[in-house]
DNA sequence: ACTGAAATCGTTGCTGC
DNA sequence: GCAGCAACGATTTCAGT
């Protein structure tokens, strides 16, 4: 765990700086230096900056799961028998890649789950196969995202 | 919407290349290119062959919302009245900032919510001035993510 | 906090294997 | 499908103000 313990002080130029970073990663530098009126030197001079405080955690390249054959994401709340399987229900469901969040959460269950599948018939398989399977795991809740209407960061 | 009608047919190298920038956007092309034992100028051609295919989607800069007070992440069953109302609703929920995902579910919600707030307090007025306000949402479920113990994107 | 300069890298397009 | 090369632009760092 990083503890942040800098002063983050964000005025309207760093924010034009993440604004285009947070939608193009690779957007080049010195076109937001343009737009802004610095030099190339300032902006990365900022980007240290807001990585020193913790603001910026890296960056990713996203790829579109479809391309690879995976139609299929669902919602799953997971009812575990006792508190103290957690952590090592947690572990398990870290070694099943299609498991893409893992939260504790308040309410009925005691974990929830993003998962990605390639199909209906993989979902199932999934999670007869390899979530029911772990110990502690007394039944799960599944919804499937028909469609994903919104996908974005935090406005900064 | 983009129409996908390209064969994708990814080997090993485009594996090592994709996983590589999927951890760091980033990540200079040269460094990549030695660890392959390959040209710059061939990773350059592979990711047009990625990005043609529709694979790749493009990248981002992560922030951590943390260092700018963002504590609070639950997710949001969402009860409509009636089918009709589902785009409007969409809409409205699209200009609510703290809204990061939106999706149609199968089971008991009609819309299923992604939320960061700054506290749960924060979260009680979204919940109640934001989400409560749009028409023809009758009824919402809240459940607060305590903590997230897994975030990635599916294994290439 | 920013500029300007200098070295390295990114990116594209070419020729040839 | 890749190497090697060339040309231009971008990245990154650092001294200087």
């Amino acid at each position: 765990m990083k503890i942040i313990d800098e002063k983050v002080n964000i005025d309207g130029i760093d924010k034009t700086i993440l604004n285009h970073l947070m939608e193009d990663a690779r957007k080049p530098i010195l076109e937001i230096a343009r737009n802004l009126g610095i030099s190339g030197a300032a902006i990365h001079q900022r980007l240290r900056k807001l990585e020193k405080a913790g603001l910026i955690e890296g960056s990713k390249l996203v790829i579109n799961p479809r391309v690879l054959g995976y139609t299929t994401l669902a919602f799953v709340g997971v009812y575990l028998d006792k508190a103290i399987s957690n952590p090592q229900a947690v572990k398990k469901l870290r070694e099943i890649p299609e498991v893409l969040e893992c939260h504790y959460t308040t309410g009925n269950w005691s974990i929830f789950l993003k998962i990605l599948c390639r199909d209906n018939e993989h979902l199932m398989k999934v999670l007869n196969m390899n979530i029911q399977a772990i110990e502690g795991v007394s039944r799960t809740e599944t919804f499937i995202s028909l469609d994903q209407q919104i996908q974005r960061q935090i406005k900064v």
